[in-house]
DNA sequence: CTTGTTTATGCAACTCGTTGCATAGAAGGA
DNA sequence: TCCTTCTATGCAACGAGTTGCATAAACAAG
């Protein structure tokens, strides 16, 4: 149950309506945590009603009005004590390596093209952290004393990138197993 | 929904009873797909009303009987379908990526303890799947000339590996960041 | 002989996540 | 003028995942 926390976090760093959070969880947060809008909705209704944050109605020119959240007092003090919680380590939910197994019960080569576009992906993925990092923290527009909040920032961004960099590295060794595995299949089948 | 093909997967590596799959999502399946054996027990139900799979009572001395599910023509053509199509890469969820943004906002240093619990098994978990890889692959008694369904079930646990090794190094780093934004609290607050 | 563990299967209730759809104001282009 | 896009919020239905509980046969330990 952790988007709440996840919400929380994100309207600590900076209040903001349902809409900019669904942008928020696009970039930053999406980084490791997805939602949708409508499950953000759900959720700050239900936290407002239990009084975790507060709810400022936001009227806006040139655009719809909106309805800007901030953490209120209970909210924090459910934060802080889901933060002093120890949690297990995540669930790994790969569908690409369910394919690579299956792949052996069909033909391999097929799925040449399926681990290429995901390459592709990634490679996109790791550039825009790449890009995000020199912007926020290592080029020469980024704050020369960061704060423990930038600091931490940091850090799971490192881990993003890290993470990016070790996917692509692995596909390129499914890549080349697949390919392996394509030759000797067309030399045994003629 | 590829729980469904995850354990079609598990079943044409191997037929077995739900029991059994429940095992093998602790093991080896579970390095990239967790299900807990009601998840199971409830897919294969619906799979063998489907006609997707065929189930054989077994019965056992010393145990109780088991009922032994094996893929049917549907399934696997289910299967193949579902290897043609192409899917989104995977949407992560870490919860330990919330608690160390949240710390900016708590005690920054409260979190080593957890991190390094998490340090520790992932530690466990890289060292289960080098002895594995050892054991089918890499070592003395691994079969000489694998066949395509053992290279490739080799290249996911490298993935696997390769996954672990990462984690392990990132929160190396997010330990040294909270190691110093403690001691540089520790400092100011003096 | 009772208690605990392993194998084996399952129901019921609940929460979480996804998909499709609906509304609505304002801006910009065809 | 109509169509699309962007901002902004939301309902309803469904499907997936989690948690707690229940049953039962066999064996091992006390």
């Amino acid at each position: 149950m952790a988007l709440d926390h996840a919400i929380l976090v994100s309207l600590l760093e900076q209040p903001g309506s349902g809409y900019e959070l669904a942008r928020r969880f696009e970039r930053s947060i999406g980084y490791f945590w997805t939602a949708t809008h409508q499950q953000i909705y759900r959720v700050l209704k239900r936290m407002e009603s239990d009084g975790w944050i507060d709810v400022r109605e936001v009227p806006q020119q040139a655009r719809p009005d909106k309805k800007e959240y901030s953490v209120a007092a209970p909210g924090r003090a459910a934060l802080a004590a889901w933060l002093h919680e120890p949690i297990e380590p995540e669930s790994v939910r790969h569908d690409l390596a369910v394919k690579i197994r299956g792949a052996a019960f069909d033909d391999p080569a097929a799925l040449i093209h399926e681990v290429e576009r995901h390459h592709r992906k990634h490679t996109d993925r790791l550039a825009h952290y790449l890009a995000g990092e020199r912007r926020d923290f290592t080029g020469p527009d980024a704050p020369g004393e960061p704060d423990a909040g930038q600091e931490l920032q940091h850090v799971v961004l490192r881990g993003g990138i890290a993470y990016e960099r070790m996917t692509i590295a692995w596909l390129e060794d499914v890549l080349a197993t697949l390919r392996r595995l394509a030759a000797a299949h067309g030399t045994r089948s003629r």
